[in-house]
DNA sequence: CGTTCTAGTTGTATAGTACAACTTGAACTG
DNA sequence: CAGTTCAAGTTGTACTATACAACTAGAACG
């Protein structure tokens, strides 16, 4: 086997052990938020307002399932939906004021955790690391994300 | 915001993509094998058989979840409990036949999948990508993985 | 013995998900 | 402009993975 192939390996197995960690841990990331709801109430953020079907078409997930999501994430008082007087079957969310808050202070604790957890790597290392994340998301989708 | 603040970001960001794309595809992995049972019959392979309760210690799940994932495997035929003749409680698990060659069939697709992904990677990124990602996982746990 | 510990199963509940059927409103078309 | 088709969301239903609690069966210890 080639160097290039016990590196493909190896990344195969350490991603499927983060992709476990991460399917565990996605149901109590926090007390208030889930894996998804915190994905999408930063995509809600970061879009500074988008429609479920968008936050549906994103990220892959079925419009009942966002429906859902949202529903209880404006139960939670976290967003709100405002009818768009444009056009009456479009429901545009923004974050409520409880919800930029949440979305802040969990973000916040992730990073607490991200930076404890690299505290100890040096910077070029990062930047590397950083870099070669951003590259593997960013190849096509396949079957190794992380199907 | 120094240049290794941006970059421990950037990997938090990277990885929450990566998490939920996981997360998004883990039950949909393979006809077969949805993420966790792909892991728990791998570790069944590597241990050269094991109990039940080795599984949920070692991924962190309830006894009871192992209990189901392993009936379903049995009743899949990809592995069968040999009763420990020392302690009738203890059922040492191993693969079938069958459940050898599914699992290797999956291995090698999910190569396959991460090699097309990984295909214009030079090898030293390569390997450099796949230290990173072992020092990442081999961190102690904490609510960065990917919590 | 009988108490206590251990391995595993089963009952019950919850979260997240998909698919299908439906409702409501918009847009297009003859 | 009436009728059809399209689009956005909701709701009904079902399934999977999960946890916690209660239980059963067997082992160990004293």
């Amino acid at each position: 086997m080639t160097t290039a192939e016990t590196a493909v390996e190896a990344i195969q197995r350490e991603m499927t052990i983060f992709a476990r960690r991460a399917r565990a841990s996605a149901g109590r990331m926090h007390p208030e938020l889930s894996l998804v709801s915190y994905t999408l109430l930063g995509h809600v953020e970061e879009s500074g307002g988008c429609r479920a079907a968008d936050l549906a078409a994103h990220y892959a997930l079925d419009k009942s399932t966002v429906s859902r999501q949202v529903t209880a994430l404006e139960r939670a008082g976290l967003i709100e939906r405002r009818v768009d007087p444009e056009d009456h079957r479009v429901q545009v969310l923004h974050l409520t004021e409880a919800g930029a808050e949440i979305l802040a202070q969990v973000t916040l604790s992730r990073r607490a955790a991200f930076r404890e957890r690299l505290a100890n790597w040096p910077e070029e290392d990062l930047t590397r690391f950083a870099r070669y994340l951003e590259r593997y998301n960013a190849g096509p989708a396949t079957a190794a994300d992380p199907d």
